[in-house]
DNA sequence: TTGAATGCTCAAGTGAATTGAGTTAATGCT
DNA sequence: AGCATTAACTCAATTCACTTGAGCATTCAA
């Protein structure tokens, strides 16, 4: 889902970019790192170390933060990501509106805003991002050559699919490189996601997931999304379409049905639909509330979970699943410590050090934060070459 | 599932060594090439190819295949794998028996061997296998020096998990670093996996998976497993148990039950058991002769296929699942030209050029020619770094 | 106090890529 | 047929980024 693929070949001025951003993500994940620390880490020298780390520095992307003694020998300096070293930026694109946000490297959320979209056409939907990016960076005070890329979040599955037509995806845009509009709009490199994806990514930045390289995410966006990340980068599948758990038929007394139709927002709506339009927020006071038809609700969908944790779990055995997405924290947190864990599979290890199932960041904005992580991910990881 | 993860810094030799897999592969998938056409594909210099075919061609991995004029300008020299250049060892350890297979660079078998277990300690397996490489490599007339690798195929899935104690597990192999005890007495490299994942591979390197980079493969093993290729890497999964898809519950008009009892070895086996003890051979005859019990275990098994194509397709957007294992290929076809194809699928594309589902290589033997074919992947395949 | 361990720098050396000029061999145009 | 064009390839020089080895600084432990 990059613009363009990244060549196989390597040659010193690749091997010198991709060294560098091996030691900026090794950095980042540890928080704060010196030379022989991650001279050893890489199987480098110090000193080719030493050079990267100059080289970083002067670019403003790292800062040196004093001398720790380990142990024996003269103590190392150590090193950390400069947050003002760099930005990202994050779009998520929707039927009604587009959301932006800024994160600095060290995954802090700098800036964000909602606006309201006037057309859905591709074209002035670029024209109004541009101007809100315009608006962004100016009003932080960012210079624009500081953003390392955009990523862009927008209602999958792409392309013409059995699942196209929902309600949530975007008329008009199923036929074009978005990818490429954007990237030439805003003259940055492009990640292009779906919300699960982008919100996976998020967590391993700076959330629940930091420093795994294999888990799986739970999405609750218009229905259910699913983010597979597989050493640590995403699985997208042949076509950017992984992840559509929503789907997939669970049992319930009622019979096979959908997932989503049990576990999603959609779902609860459907179910509480004499109480009005219910946002997040009108969730959480619910929840809060221990609304008799919530909790009936909640039992229902945390059965549905425990099925699809046991499909995550036999199907890709991660280090651990998480739940977060356009919920109400209080309502994650009550799955996480409700749903029945599957006993028949794999993930029902003794020398597990994480848990099962854990709860992930939840919010409005999450997807657009995750489409900002794609970058930072991106900066922090070397590029893997693919045949 | 490698002896020791790959360094992640990247210096000139790893480079070379990158760059020389990359060529390897390049004109494995692509049959022969030229120099200039392999540096246009990789975004190096004919030069740098040059020097990495004139290496290969020394250590007797590529031959001259003669000049072919594609247009203008001066014909290029075609180069393509040796097949005799290299050997991948194949070992497949059952509770019963081991199987050793060995192929040859192309991937082409040639010789393979069964050798009933007398003990199922593992340092009295190792011995057995040493003997057995040695008598196959001098029957064979292949010198040692020329294996580039061995691939151990168990069965899954490893340590202890909610599906231990299956009758397939190996006691006494749960707790010891497999990959470790091979290498040090093989004196190889090792890549250990699961009967489904081997299997998955196979067909990448010279079956229906050829040069595709994103695949799913169901493989007939005692049980029922799944192998996942991404970016033309397997997904292990973080504790190496990604593909247990036996155990997800399926919707039956007898209820939920798990995949694996309705399709695999032991679910037929189960129905006709009044047949006696069936093998794949004796699988094929009732194929042939349309046995009616037969059939109708087939129509459940169909039913029952459905619902894994629609979970994987969906969770995966594969470009292709495969069908294979121990199975005869005459069941196999059924199954591929009987399965009703999920609507509500990302998979049900119409611009999918590939089958969405398809038959891969059937037979006893599948999982050890998966095994060496895990060596030459790892042989054709840049060695991607991993934090 | 002394020696071992550890972090780091400087300067020289090395491996593998790139660059640019030049050769060879096809096709296409006049 | 002759000549320009295109493409594949080689040789030699150069460049890039990493490694090596010598040497210094700082800390801990005996």
């Amino acid at each position: 889902m990059t613009i363009s693929k990244p060549p196989i070949g390597s040659n010193a001025e690749r091997s010198r970019s991709s060294n560098r951003q091996a030691v900026l993500g090794c950095i980042q994940s540890a928080g704060e790192m010196g030379r022989a620390a991650l001279a050893r880490s890489f199987g480098l020298s110090t000193q080719a170390v030493s050079n990267i780390i100059a080289e970083l520095e002067a670019d403003g992307l790292l800062i040196e933060r004093g001398v720790r003694a380990l142990g024996r020998g003269q103590p190392a300096m150590q090193y950390s990501v400069n947050p003002k070293g760099g930005y990202a930026l994050g779009i998520e694109v929707r039927p009604d509106a587009v959301f932006m946000a800024i994160l600095d490297l060290s995954g802090k959320e700098v800036s964000s805003q909602r606006s309201v979209l006037k057309s859905l056409e591709p074209r002035k939907v670029v024209a109004q991002v541009q101007k809100l990016r315009a608006e962004m960076l100016q009003k932080s005070g960012i210079e624009p050559d500081r953003v390392l890329g955009a990523g862009v979040v927008m209602p999958g599955p792409f392309g013409q699919t059995g699942l196209s037509g929902n309600s949530s995806d975007l008329p008009g845009w199923q036929s074009i490189d978005v990818a490429r509009l954007f990237s030439e709009a805003l003259g940055l490199a492009v990640e292009l996601s779906n919300d699960a994806n982008a919100a996976a990514m998020a967590e391993r930045i700076g959330g629940a997931a930091h420093g795994l390289s294999n888990y799986a995410y739970i999405y609750f966006g218009a229905g259910l999304g699913l983010g597979l990340v597989n050493q640590g980068q995403l699985v997208a599948g042949a076509y950017g379409n992984a992840g559509e758990i929503g789907q997939i038929p669970i049992f319930t007394p009622d019979g096979p049905m959908p997932l989503e139709a049990r576990l999603s927002r959609i779902s609860v709506q459907r179910r509480l639909a004499n109480k009005g339009a219910l946002d997040v927020a009108a969730l959480g006071a619910l929840m809060a509330s221990e609304d008799a038809d919530l909790l009936a609700w909640l039992d229902d969908a945390c059965a549905a979970l425990s099925q699809a944790v046991m499909i995550i779990e036999n199907l890709f055995d991660p280090e651990t699943i998480i739940l977060g997405g356009a919920m109400p924290g209080s309502i994650l947190d009550f799955m996480v410590s409700n749903v029945d864990l599957p006993v028949l599979s794999v993930g029902n290890r003794e020398d597990k050090t994480l848990p099962r199932l854990q709860r992930g960041a939840a919010g409005r904005m999450t997807a657009t934060l995750g489409a900002a992580s794609l970058v930072l991910n991106r900066a922090f990881t070397p590029q893997a070459a693919v045949l």
